[in-house]
DNA sequence: GTGGTCTAGACCACA
DNA sequence: GTGGTCTAGACCACT
């Protein structure tokens, strides 16, 4: 494992979130949807208020157990970046607006460290690591 | 991630092995030294018949459980990656010299892909993105 | 083998699957289940998708630590003859045909070159070792 | 392991005594060691009185180390099989007649055992099996 | 002193 | 209740 990585990737039911799981990764499922809508919300791509995909709805497109689903908004819950309503579903909660910015400066150096790591045991240098990530870059981002 | 994740590094005992480990990143340790050896493989930086380090070398640096370690050797060595003769320790197999370049391509484009998708999920576009790496790679290039 | 090896018999949980432990002849239990299970997904007993009986329950019947069955379940998974589906067991996997055949002609010819072996060790000649085998043979191919 | 099980064959250095050790099937060297030469004295192919190759050069035919031939002599020595005159060699020892066929018997039973069993698992029944032994067996024996 | 096998037992991810 | 990860620790095979 760690080789073959599938990557599966679907449109969330909501109007903006999209998740992207990666099997085999060795990374639990919860963890990803966690991590997945955290960084949505702190890039501000999810604002307060947005709502998110039913768990019964990200179970089937996701090919996920319910309860896995429900773990993750659960502990996204106990954290306070959502809220449930009974009835009516699952939102973005209102956020505390200084801690945005450090937590996504955090969030950028530690992946940005990561894949610094990677490139350096596969012995690539920096500027073919950003090479590569234009080349693979352009094609999405068209511009 | 986006835990905490403290992280750890190491000087390995053997010549060219470096670890970093990275706890609480849910990433099972046995896995990351999976990676990490095979990246070492597929760079070239370590070389069929390099020794790596003991098992209990290795598991006093890291502290790690010696079975953890083992684990990880046992299942590079089921995939042809080491080879090792009890008594004198663990080595790098002789590798099919084919596998080599496709391997670390794929390793890397793998490595770009997840880059980009966090950094997007976090709302970085590629421009800021290769800011963030070259800042972070000066102490180490600049040479 | 040859020391005393006390021969232990048990009925697998599963439908189909049948271990026979030998203990005491210095083969780890974990290779004997490998070889086990290689054998009935070479013999074709079991299909792709044919469940194996659960850790715990192997654990028990054959009186052995659930790790060690997991080592052998896990190092087959590795090489591809099973998969793993958490929370729901272990199961054989979609099997490439070509290896089929092959495979088990290498398995049946290594057999008989080891009895062979054994045989002419012991002075028993060809003729001598047949009958022994159809004289053992008869109370299972009479009928 | 258990897969590739290469073979390797050699003449002992005494007129008599033939090794072949398989390495890879997880059972000690020096228990291969033991089980051939006790099978040679419990067949007469070696009778009491009968030199063994030295040990170091055994060591060096079956490229193993002289501590682990060691191991399988003094094993035999405390068994009664073998003799070791300082000076002169070590040799098989004046054997109990009685235990010689009896426990021949048993060691084949235990073999023809061991041999059905492993055809039952890849579904190979005792005519096919037979077949397969007289077909391997005929380059050899001649008869 | 090297790796290998096995046990016992804790805690986690998942269905 | 399923398998996965990890620890601690015992004993063995081999150099």
């Amino acid at each position: 494992m760690g080789e073959g990585s599938p990557l599966f990737q679907f449109e969330g039911a909501g109007a903006r979130m999209k998740f992207t799981l990666d099997t085999g990764s060795g990374v639990p499922v919860y963890r990803q949807l966690i991590q997945q809508i955290e960084n949505a919300a702190a890039s501000g791509r999810m604002k307060a208020g947005d709502k998110l995909p039913t768990i019964r709805a990200l179970s089937v497109e996701l090919k996920v157990n319910p309860n896995t689903i429900s773990k993750a908004y659960n502990e996204l819950e106990i954290r306070g970046i959502l809220t449930t309503q009974v009835g009516s579903g699952t939102f973005i909660s209102a956020q505390r607006p200084e801690v945005h910015d450090d937590w996504k400066e955090k969030k950028i150096q530690e992946a940005v460290f990561r894949f610094l790591r990677e490139m350096d045991e596969l012995g690539v240098d920096t500027d073919a690591a950003v090479l590569a990530l234009r080349n693979a870059a352009v094609p999405n981002t068209s511009q």
